[in-house]
Order: C-alpha cells, then sequence, then structure tokens
DNA sequence: GTCTATACGACGATAGAC
DNA sequence: GTCTATCGTCGTATAGAC
C-alpha cells in the first residue's frame, strides 16, 4: 500500500513537469524503483487510471495547502502574496512547475479525455471558490469577489506560462507586485 | 513548396490542439494528404525541424494578426476587447484552442527544448509589447503600461486555459468585461 | 504483492523507385 | 519533388513464476 502512494507522488510530479505523453510508464517506474508488475497490480487499468488518481490527490492535496495559507493570513491580499511566494521559491528551487498548477495536463488532455477535463476543472474551481470567500470576508460584493476570484486564477495561471517560457520567475513577481493596486481599486 | 505551407498550416493547427508528442506525423500527413516522403524532403530533420518551423511562422502571423486588430481601434481597451472576442468566436467554432496562444507546446516543451522555449518566449514578448505601445500612445506612464501588459497577457492565456477546461467560454468573457475597470481604476 | 520476460503496436525515420 | 515499403526503437500492456 505504501508503494502505491509512492508511485501517485512520483508519477504526479513527472506529469506535471512534462506532461502525459511524454511521460513514460518506465520513467516513472525507475524514478521510485518499483517494477511494471507492481504498477498493474496497483492500477489494473494502466497510466489512464493512473493520471486520474493523480489528478484526484493533486486536488486534495493543493486544495488543503491553499485553505491553510489562506486561514494563517487576515486579509486576500496578503494571502495571494504569500501563495504566489511559495510558487516562486518552488520555481526558483528545480526550475520547473511543480505548485498550483498543471497546465501541461490540461492543455494536453483537457479536450481528449473527459474524465481528466473534469478533474482539472473541480480543482480550478475549488481554487476559486477559496479566494471568493476570503474576497466575501474581506467585504467585496458577490459580483466583485466572483470577477476578482477569477481574475486571480487566470492570471496567476498564465503567469506561471510565462515563468516557464522565460527561465524566469518575473512574471510571478510581477502580478504579486500588482495585487494591492489591483484589490484597492476595484 | 505548396505542399511545404499546407504542412506548416495543418500541423501548426494540430500541435496547438493536442500539443506535440499527442500528434503523430502520420496524423498530420494524413490530414493534409501528403506522404512521408514529401515531408522529410521539405524538413529533412524530421518532427524536431518541423515544430520549430511552425513555431516561427505561428509568431508572425499571431504578431501581424494582432498588430492589425490594434490599428484598427483607437484605444488599448477597445483593441483588447475585439481581440477577445475574435478568440471566442474561434473557440465556439471549433470547441478548441488554435487562437493567440499554444499553451500546450510550452507547458509540454518549455524544459525539453531550448529552441523551442526561446520561441515561444519571443512570441510572448511581441504580444506584450503591441499592449504596451498601445498603452502608452493612450497616455500610461511607463510603469503602468509595463504592469497592464503583463497583466494582460496573463489573465488572457490563463482565462484560455479554464476555458478548455469548463469547455465553455465564459472566463474569456468575464475577464473581457472587466476590461474597462481595470483600465480605468489603474 | 512483486518480479522478469515477452508480446504487440505505434512512432519517427530511411531507402530507393519513379 | 513525391511515392511506397521497410527498418529499428520505444511505448504500453500482459503472462506467469516467485
Amino acid at each position: 500500500m505504501d508503494t502505491k502512494l509512492l508511485i501517485i507522488e512520483t508519477a504526479t510530479t513527472l506529469f506535471q513537469q512534462k506532461g502525459y505523453k511524454t511521460v513514460g510508464l518506465t520513467e516513472i517506474l525507475k524514478a521510485c524503483n518499483v517494477t511494471k508488475g507492481a504498477l498493474y497490480h496497483h492500477f489494473p487499468n494502466g497510466k489512464d487510471e493512473l493520471l486520474i488518481t493523480c489528478l484526484h490527490a493533486l486536488k486534495e492535496d493543493i486544495t488543503t495547502d491553499i485553505k491553510l495559507i489562506f486561514s494563517k493570513h487576515s486579509s486576500t491580499e496578503e494571502a495571494v502574496i504569500s501563495m504566489i511566494d511559495k510558487l516562486i521559491r518552488s520555481f526558483e528551487k528545480d526550475g520547473t512547475i511543480t505548485g498550483y498548477t498543471f497546465s501541461s495536463i490540461v492543455s494536453e488532455m483537457a479536450t481528449m479525455s473527459e474524465p481528466v477535463r473534469t478533474a482539472c476543472s473541480e480543482l480550478y474551481e475549488n481554487i476559486e471558490q477559496i479566494y471568493y470567500i476570503k474576497l466575501s470576508a474581506d467585504g467585496f460584493s458577490d459580483e466583485k469577489a466572483t470577477a476578482i476570484s477569477l481574475l486571480l486564477t487566470a492570471s496567476i495561471e498564465g503567469a506561471m506560462m510565462l515563468c516557464l517560457t522565460q527561465q524566469s520567475t518575473n512574471p510571478l513577481i510581477k502580478i504579486s507586485n500588482l495585487l494591492p493596486t489591483l484589490l484597492k481599486n476595484f
């Protein structure tokens, strides 16, 4: 039962970094010292099933992680800044994205597999809702809170894409610096 | 010489929709009724070379297309709204993204191939600069124009990702509706 | 539950006729 | 410049011993 978790964690990271098709089963198994036999025992339906499992695990992890950050800060602004800061540090550490994103999987699989699309959609929804709740607590109207939480989700996701292409944390840093102006003038 | 262009156009669309690894050469060739022999005559280095060529062509196409839109509108706000509108209509038409994005390729290849990363980076840079110039013309300060153009690029790219997962044009529509507030209060 | 060996298909790429 | 036929490799998945 411990091997199953090991496989999931390793595969999740690799899928996030390189996408679904690019990462081979052999690559995953080599990375965590597990053999084919063990993998197909835990995931009888193979790679597809593994990806879905990874996405659901990722959803839980990210959601609880962001919730924790948001519970530690009094305002949305502080919470988001702290969240982006964590993304930046993670990016600086290993040069790739393993944080609160899964764009590689979305863009590659969203139009191909319905279960994958649904899992990704639920994850974004969770994140947006965490923003929304905090924004409401900050005193924003329903309409404004909805708008801002979408803008936050989209711009952070887009900024990570830009960081990836520029091989730099600059886009995320700039978005983070923009937050005060953005929230105050809305 | 006409076949070369046909291959590039077909491959570009497919790469945008499904990513690099997912799309096979056979799939591309079947889609435009060309054979392997012809392909390897025009692209001796195979799939890699084809992708790079596609990205450069895409860069030119997108840049000139956006420039045209921006030349037709007097303000950044109008131009961006018109641009997003085009994206929305394209998405509604065929359910996938073939517009001013290439996130599938970025997230899959940015960390794997340096030439691909560079090509994508240049494309984003072009787009951002078009925004910047128009914003400056609108009267925004250098600092503000830089900040807003990044925010626009990131949030539009992120919104397309959300459209893809939600199978809906809502995120792009909402971002578009937000623009007036966003630009006026900066 | 985990291992090795192997089947089978798809992919990118090449060769050589036309 | 375009075609068909074919090669080698690597992918996922399976079979069966332990």
